[in-house]
DNA sequence: TTACATATACGAATTTTATCGTAAACTTGT
DNA sequence: ACAAGTTTACGATAAAATTCGTATATGTAA
């Protein structure tokens, strides 16, 4: 459900990735990080308990894919942030999320958009 | 510098009363949970430690109050999600919080108002 | 088949967070 | 000064997350 820091590392990579090996998601996190084989693969091993993640094993290298989709995940950490650190109110996260960041004009305006559509619901 | 789930709980109760001794700290915290007074202060002497909260010994009873502002700790967070949840744009994380959440009207009105603002930067 | 490389399984050790019990210090009222 | 109540200090434990070593299995090439 509330997938860990390093979980969330991993995620990222299958969400990209499709579909990958330990060993493809090991090279992609040593990218960022540095680490172990077994690390890595004890992770998956995890997430695969824990339900994050299926798995193939038919092949000699297990092939891995997320159990669970980035947009509902992204939906579950943004409403629990909001809930934790925002008082519950969705505008004071989203204000200061556009106040510290420097978006473009462009994505100014995809958010207007999207506001605009907001209201005549 | 990153509060844990627990310390951000009693973080929110300091920055609410501005001040605080470690009873009233826990009072307010049994309003949403339970546990023991112990607890409570063993969790602000850490924060204590890490430097998160500040505290006066003067008086019988410690007077504990956030060491971190609100603002600073929100942007932080934030900041972290935006990174490793919605690939650095804050605009994913904005539309994502506006598009399951239920913004009123009013609120809708605020973030265009905003966005007005940064626009002519 | 044997040797080598690569993969998985698994357990142990470590770190971090959270919880709680107990003891010691300190207040306050009598 | 003493007893009762409150507070702080501190250590022990437990659970979760992370890391890594070693053993075992499996496939590949000679």
């Amino acid at each position: 459900m509330k997938p860990t820091e390093s979980e969330l590392e991993i995620l990222q990579i299958l969400w990209q990735k499709k579909t990958a090996t330990v060993r493809e998601v090991h090279e992609a996190l040593l990218e960022h990080k540095n680490s172990v084989y077994t690390t890595t693969l004890k992770l998956l091993q995890i997430m695969f308990e824990k339900g994050l993640v299926h798995r193939n094993d038919e092949a000699k290298s297990h092939v891995y894919t997320a159990a669970v989709t980035k947009a509902n995940t992204q939906q579950h950490l943004v409403s629990k942030m909001i809930e934790s650190v925002f008082n519950g109110s969705p505008k004071e996260l989203v204000m200061q999320a556009l106040g510290s960041s420097q978006p473009s004009a462009a994505e100014l305006a995809e958010i207007e958009q999207l506001i605009a559509q907001l209201k005549n619901n």
